[in-house]
DNA sequence: GCGAAATTGATACTCATTTTCAGTTAGCCA
DNA sequence: TGGCTAACTGAAAATGAGTATCAATTTCGC
């Protein structure tokens, strides 16, 4: 039984609205695709949501996860992210913006969040006549658990 | 005639070592490819270094341009970028570390470091647990040419 | 319930990059 | 100066993520 939160519900309800908004359609499919994304802990490629989404209904074919998955980012509920290997994973776009700090040896992603950064970014492009519309920041080194296997050997 | 800087000139004398080093061949192809990387301007695809080398050889291959791309990444001559359409764009390392500030609008790229930022983001990954080991960063906005000629509309 | 418009799954395709492979060289050694 | 062999090359096939196509199916406003 899939687990529900407050906030899963309201994002599903959410894309419900859209769908008819747009004049778009709800069907199985879609709501399954949603949910298996809703689920999930977040930083989801295709191919791990297709493989979640196939358990409850292996007739889904992988052309309807990409569609879904990009209507679900237009529609805001989704952020479509981009790290080192360059396919697309996915999260919940309802938090608040984040930055990623990633794990080289075991792929760990820790979120994080520093407004002195942002201030500074800011005031970098600024500085550069440009007017600042977003960013990309991502870190890479090795996390706590990694380094301490490591010194043990 | 091709513009040869000092930096260009020693540049090409460290590939030339590190071909001989590896036992690697140095041929003419490898030549013309690595005298018209160090000759742009740098933030270059493959597309566009295959362009410019195919005038000087029309024989060389767009897979030997790849290879010979590596083999400079490799040993630390260039840079390997991958920007928001993610194809590969090479520049030349030999500059201080540096971040990008790009357009929206014209996709001009301008080049900038940080200190303050640098130190924040160690400290960020400290607190974390991490080790920082590197990072990517890339602002994006609307330049200042981009900006005056549309509020002229 | 009808029927137009949207959706689906399979499959073909794109685009950047890598691999394969048969033929061609570079460069060490006699 | 060859000769040899591993390295190299170009063309073409393969890859992998993502998109487009299309006939068959489904949704949903009337
Ligand atoms: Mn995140
Ligand atoms: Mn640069
Ligand atoms: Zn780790
Ligand atoms: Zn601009």
């Amino acid at each position: 039984m899939a687990k529900a939160t407050a906030s899963s519900d309201d994002a599903f309800a959410r894309f419900k609205s859209y769908l008819r908004e747009q004049r778009l359609k709800s069907t199985a499919q879609r709501d399954v695709i949603v949910e298996v994304f809703l689920e999930g802990s977040g930083h989801a490629s295709v191919e791990e949501l297709y493989g979640r989404v196939r358990k409850r209904n292996p007739r889904i074919g992988y052309a309807t996860v990409y569609r879904t998955m990009k209507l679900l980012t237009e529609c805001g509920i989704a952020d479509e992210r981009h790290f080192r290997n360059g396919e697309a994973r996915y999260e919940i776009a309802e938090k608040e913006h984040h930055d990623h700090l990633i794990c080289e040896r075991c792929g760990k992603i820790v979120e994080f969040e520093e407004d002195r950064i942002e201030a500074l970014q800011e005031q970098a492009a600024r500085k550069l006549g440009f007017e600042l519309r977003g960013h990309k920041m991502e870190l890479y080194g090795i996390c706590a658990d990694c380094r301490r296997k490591k010194s043990r050997g």
